[in-house]
DNA sequence: TCGTTCCGGGG
DNA sequence: GTGTACGGAACGA
């Protein structure tokens, strides 16, 4: 089939906004595209009643905007208007309306030869060699090979097609170590679309083992002929391991659908440096045909909406998202080779409980990107690495602009007006009782919305468009998902349309914000517009808010914390959020997101709050942070739960408790220890060793390890001697050794300096020293510990009304 | 101590 | 066109 470039719209079409949204091509089951510049494109499908794969072989005319035909005149006849030139033969041009610089939609039935046109013309109007289109800036836009095909044929990935209908592969490396240049790869876990599993080994330590084994992979791959292929940290670790041991044993990685001995490259912020230090260039592995799948990428994706990996880890994101199996394989990553030495079957399961948990998150959280795909015209594996502002809403809107055959305007750096951000108070510090949290949901958007705030220069009003649309869709898309069964693939499909759309939505407001350099209709302006609606929401809120009776504790965008008087019911506090929330501007929904019984404000984001179902939660570096010894947070966390319930009596034991164990050792080594990640490397801290002495370098020398690599994690404390010592982790190893040998005095220290100094806010200094006094010291003119209230203090309100 | 830069992950 | 997250930790004066 020929698909042209002119982006006519036939007179049936559905209503544009929907074309903006979805495209306009109705061709099911797209898994993959591959196009090259010469007009030739690979379209593989599913079709969606079989399953069926068939690969169409395609032409499209490449093109390109330009913001003058100048550099094109010297083709002379063979420039032609595309209203009246022969169809195929020479270089088109369309003029599109408008006031757009990128006003020249220019096409040809081989890209090479526009582009070698245009290059031609302008280093002859410029006097200067141009190599290559990125060379004349903004003047041109030219996308993808294959996003030029999504967005002039109007097709998307996905149509018609569920999630659990692509043929998805995983498969997982075990290697020597880290460094592709000195360790090597021993074993490969692999899961089929089926679901089964089955693990490839090397059989000895020989390079020709290692080529055998990745030869094997490849050819699995190409049986198995998937879709995509996933992995967690696939770009980040697997794909350049593997590349870069392919070539180094000079085995073929044909990975892809079309017959190619490597893997393709592809610049991408968030991909790999690659092996000449020029400078931060950074790539990520493509396999023409295939989609390479990162479940990090979902993770982080994911992450920015519900905030709350506590690492985004592989295991750690199974356990959290309740899909890791009970008797689920962990084997520290270091000690992978060494297992697999003594125990090859443990780490067998290992690696294949790898490959399962990717499969599920996948399955879990891929829904999201999976619907991007099905309306932008990208790449499902381009789509699932980028932010949605430049990544999403600009192809949205360079589709759009082309469809209504307007002319584009360029990216403009914008006049110098800085942007302004949003508010954030804290009002008051230390215990609250009956704290209700209300939440604005999406504020900007609907912002936006109401007050109809867009970038000045889109002339098609295609951005609010798109956010109106987007959010009636995943209206939509919520009812759907709220009335299929639970747990069907129905139900899923659903959530994630709403879960891509709120994406959407929500980063419109980033896009007008990201500054000229970067999307094309940015305006600051308009994003400081927003902001200020904001702060005047805010405002508004927090006053109408106190003036109905209530403590504010803290407010910002997201929303406001405060505490009601002790007569009232729930329904009063719903009641109260109504009324406040008839009074915003329309579209501006206030909900009441959450109640706590109570809560300890620290400062502006760091909080603990206790639910009214006795759970704790912890907010901030101040109450949750990876370094943070064990022992301390098990204080923290109990002396809070104390606290919250007004158990200050309970505080004080907690403490007396805790320093107590630690002065009978009755406290594990690995409980006061904390875990460190080495930066610098043994010959590094060699050198800066003189000058200054670090305790996690000297713990690692003291116990016997003189190489490490920079990136490690270890586990440290300090000894009785003040000398730093490691420890393993107990999950490790069940019969590693605890010689509680600590430094007794430095932890306890330690607990009231930094543990119980996080529950400063909560008292009066004297107070504090009350429920804090050292256990030796002589209680003479202490008052009672029971005597002491904790307390809420107003703060200075900071450019608050 | 503060302000700035770097990192997240993989064996 | 590689595209500007975000929050915590480490680094550097």
């Amino acid at each position: 089939m020929q698909h042209d470039a002119s982006l006519k719209r036939a007179h049936d079409a559905p209503p544009i906004e929907e074309e903006w949204l979805w495209g306009w091509d109705p061709t099911p089951g797209i898994v993959s595209v591959h196009a090259e510049q010469d007009g030739r494109a690979h379209v593989w499908r599913r079709i969606p009643e079989t399953g069926a794969l068939v690969h169409e072989r395609e032409r499209f005319r490449p093109w390109l905007l330009l913001d003058r035909l100048d550099d094109l005149a010297h083709l002379g006849e063979g420039l032609r208007d595309a209203a009246t030139a022969p169809p195929d033969e020479t270089i088109h041009f369309r003029e599109l309306e408008g006031p757009g610089a990128l006003r020249f939609l220019v096409s040809a039935r081989d890209g090479r030869a526009l582009t070698d046109a245009l290059l031609t013309g302008a280093s002859r109007r410029l006097d200067a060699r141009v190599r290559h289109v990125a060379e004349l800036g903004d003047s041109v836009l030219a996308l993808p090979p294959e996003e030029q095909y999504l967005v002039a044929t109007g097709r998307t990935y996905f149509r018609a097609l569920a999630f659990d209908q692509l043929h998805r592969m995983q498969f997982d490396l075990e290697t020597t170590g880290l460094d592709a240049r000195r360790d090597r790869i021993f074993m490969i876990s692999v899961r089929y679309p089926s679901g089964d599993t089955e693990v490839l080994e090397a059989h000895d330590e020989s390079d020709a083992s290692e080529a055998e084994l990745i030869t094997t992979l490849v050819q699995r791959v190409r049986d198995a002929n998937p879709d995509v292929i996933e992995n967690h940290n696939l770009h980040g670790f697997d794909l350049p391991f593997l590349d870069t041991r392919a070539r180094f044993l000079r085995v073929p990685l044909a990975l892809g659908r079309v017959r190619e001995r490597k893997l393709r490259q592809r610049g991408a912020r968030r991909g790999v440096a690659t092996g000449d230090p020029s400078e931060g260039r950074r790539i990520r592995f493509v396999a023409p045909g295939r989609e390479l799948i990162d479940t990090l990428d979902m993770v982080r994706r994911y992450d920015i909406g519900t905030r709350d990996f506590a690492s985004y880890g592989l295991k750690a994101v199974a356990r959290q998202l309740g899909i890791a199996a009970p008797d689920r394989e962990y084997i520290r990553g270091d000690l992978i080779h060494e297992t697999f030495r003594a125990d090859p079957e443990r780490v067998r399961r290992y690696a294949t409980d790898d490959v399962e948990e990717v499969a599920a998150i996948s399955r879990m959280l891929g829904g999201a990107t999976y619907a991007l795909a099905q309306m932008t015209p990208r790449r499902y594996e381009r789509l699932a690495d980028t932010g949605a502002a430049t990544g999403v809403i600009d192809p949205l809107l360079v589709r759009a602009y082309l469809r209504a055959g307007a002319a584009l305007p360029a990216h403009e750096p914008g006049d110098g007006t800085p942007h302004s951000g949003a508010a954030l108070y804290l009002f008051a510090s230390g215990v609250a009782h009956r704290v209700v949290k209300a939440d604005v949901a999406s504020l900007y958007p609907s912002l936006m919305r109401a007050y109809r705030i867009g970038p000045a220069r889109d002339r098609l009003g295609a951005l609010l468009a798109l956010v109106d649309g987007l959010v009636e869709r995943r209206l939509d898309a919520k009812a759907r998902a709220r009335a299929a069964p639970p747990g069907s693939a129905e139900r899923h499909s659903h959530e994630a349309m709403s879960a891509a759309l709120k994406i959407v939505v929500n980063s419109a407001y980033g896009y007008l914000a990201a500054g000229g350099e970067l999307t094309r209709f940015a305006d600051v302006h308009a994003a400081n517009e927003v902001t200020r609606r904001g702060r005047e929401v805010l405002a508004l809120m927090c006053r109408e808010l106190e003036a109905r009776g209530v403590t504010l504790l803290e407010g910002d965008t997201d929303g406001v914390f405060f505490a009601v008087p002790e007569a009232w019911s729930e329904s009063d506090e719903r009641r109260v959020v109504n009324e406040v929330g008839a009074l915003l501007p329309p579209l501006v929904q206030l909900e009441l997101d959450g109640r706590y019984a109570a809560m300890l404000s620290h400062e502006t984001k760091n909080y603990a709050l206790l639910g009214y179902d006795g759970a704790l939660t912890l907010r901030g570096v101040a109450f949750r942070s990876s370094r943070s010894e064990p022992y301390g947070d098990a204080f923290l966390r109990t002396a809070l739960e104390r606290l919250l319930t007004g158990d200050i009596v309970g505080v004080r034991d907690a403490y007396l408790a805790t320093i107590g164990a630690l002065r009978t050792r009755a406290i594990r080594t690995y409980d006061v220890s904390s875990r460190v990640r080495l930066t610098k490397s043994p010959a590094e801290y060699a050198e800066s060793r003189e000058k200054r002495r670090e305790l996690p370098y000297e713990a690692m020398l003291a116990s016997g390890h003189t190489t490490w690599s920079v990136g490690d994690r270890v586990r440290v404390y300090r000894s009785a001697k003040g000398e730093g010592r490691t420890i393993d982790t107990p999950d490790d190893d069940t019969t590693a050794p605890d010689p509680r040998d600590y430094d007794v005095e430095y932890y306890v220290r330690l607990l009231r300096d930094s543990y119980a100094e996080r529950l400063a806010r909560a008292f009066t200094p004297r107070d504090f020293d009350i429920v804090f006094a050292h256990p030796d010291q002589l209680a003479l003119f202490v008052s009672p510990v029971e005597d002491v209230k904790p307390i809420l203090t107003p703060l200075a309100r900071n450019g608050f009304g």
